[in-house]
DNA sequence: AATATTAGACTGACTGGTCGGTTTAATAAC
DNA sequence: GTTATTAAACCGACCAGTCAGTCTAATATT
């Protein structure tokens, strides 16, 4: 692959990203991408298989960013509920951030639903992150932390609490302060499992 | 209106309830729907003006269907967190009976975010919701069986959870008991902001 | 009771246009 | 000389929406 292929290859992506969160997978044609990204049909066809393939490329770039943002964030942690706080505020900061986004990100679920290929790329990290909170459930649990509770009804309820704030960020995007309300919500679940030794 | 009339209408609103669900709202032809519903091309521009007003028509009735069912719900409740927690029974039977149609969902509140008439008929009733459950926690908070939490935080919480839920719910259908897995998650919760005196 | 009228429901072939993808032949970059 | 890119023509499939005309059933007229 040449320096210049790379360009155009990501020149393709990012204004795909644009177009797809902006007007949807299936509204989003190929030839306008290619006006917009000012490459010809006969490259983006040399560049991608097919238009769904410019998709899944975006979909497991994104999964990428997702897992090495989360690696990065689970290595300073001392004690579980502040752990987690502390990560809030990182998730409301990659809120507002990917929010020109999140469309896309809906759009992916949505397609996962349908398409058993999408479905098990984006099915499994999701699994993983599910068992990775359960995990740092049980171990704050068992230092005491937190209130006996079920690590997976725990995580779990983390995780719905987290694409929930998503999903009503991507469509009250003014008149809150998201950042501030993810915090107030999330330390209002974690005061409620906290530990009463640590409260 | 004539009798036959209401009759194809039924039947196309069904069937494009189904095959949206299925297949999302732009990979389902009108042709498609027709086919399915036994009703020619013609009978459909007859009865709805376009592919989307049958979009936006299912769109009103879910709305419906789902503020009555709530206002059902709230009649009958006597202590605040009791009175959430019996309504969470009703959500996780009404998420698994309606779980076919949850794509379909997701679509609304996809195309809500694009479209500004969608988006009015979808959030007016969203921000109904919030100031109710805000309202319920205010009550709560002043009669003393919720901590004194910030009412429109905890009502933002409540609703991320049910959405969250929601997603999960519908990318993994199977392996997990869900009315009482939203259970579990939503008590679990509760207890948290509960107050001491009813703990 | 038999006939005529009428409004609305219904039909399905057809249209104008879009879109994903292919092909080709020539040019440019490495 | 191999790889990448371009521009433009082209293809087949599909799709939302239209239209001229037919059918149905209820009402009005005789």
């Amino acid at each position: 692959m040449q320096k210049r292929s790379l360009e155009t290859r990501s020149r393709i992506l990012s204004t795909s990203l644009d177009l797809f969160s902006a007007l949807g997978y299936e509204k989003t044609g190929v030839s306008l991408i290619c006006e917009r990204s000012s490459v010809s049909k006969g490259s983006f066809y040399h560049q991608f298989p097919s238009k769904h393939a410019v998709f899944t490329t975006l979909l497991a770039q994104w999964l990428g960013d997702l897992d090495r943002q989360f690696d990065l964030d689970f290595s300073s942690a001392s004690d579980v509920p502040s752990g987690i706080l502390a990560m809030t505020g990182e998730f409301g900061r990659i809120m507002m951030l990917s929010r020109p986004y999140l469309p896309l990100f809906l759009e992916f679920w949505l397609q996962s639903i349908r398409n058993p290929e999408i479905w098990q790329q984006t099915i499994a990290p999701y699994q993983n992150y599910v068992d990775r909170f359960a995990k740092i459930f049980r171990q704050g649990v068992a230092e005491g932390s937190i209130q006996p509770v079920d690590p997976d009804d725990a995580s779990l309820a983390l995780i719905a609490l987290a694409l929930g704030l998503l999903l009503q960020n991507m469509m009250i995007p003014e008149g809150r302060d998201w950042p501030s309300v993810s915090e107030n919500v999330i330390s209002l679940y974690l005061n409620g499992i906290k530990g009463v030794s640590n409260a």
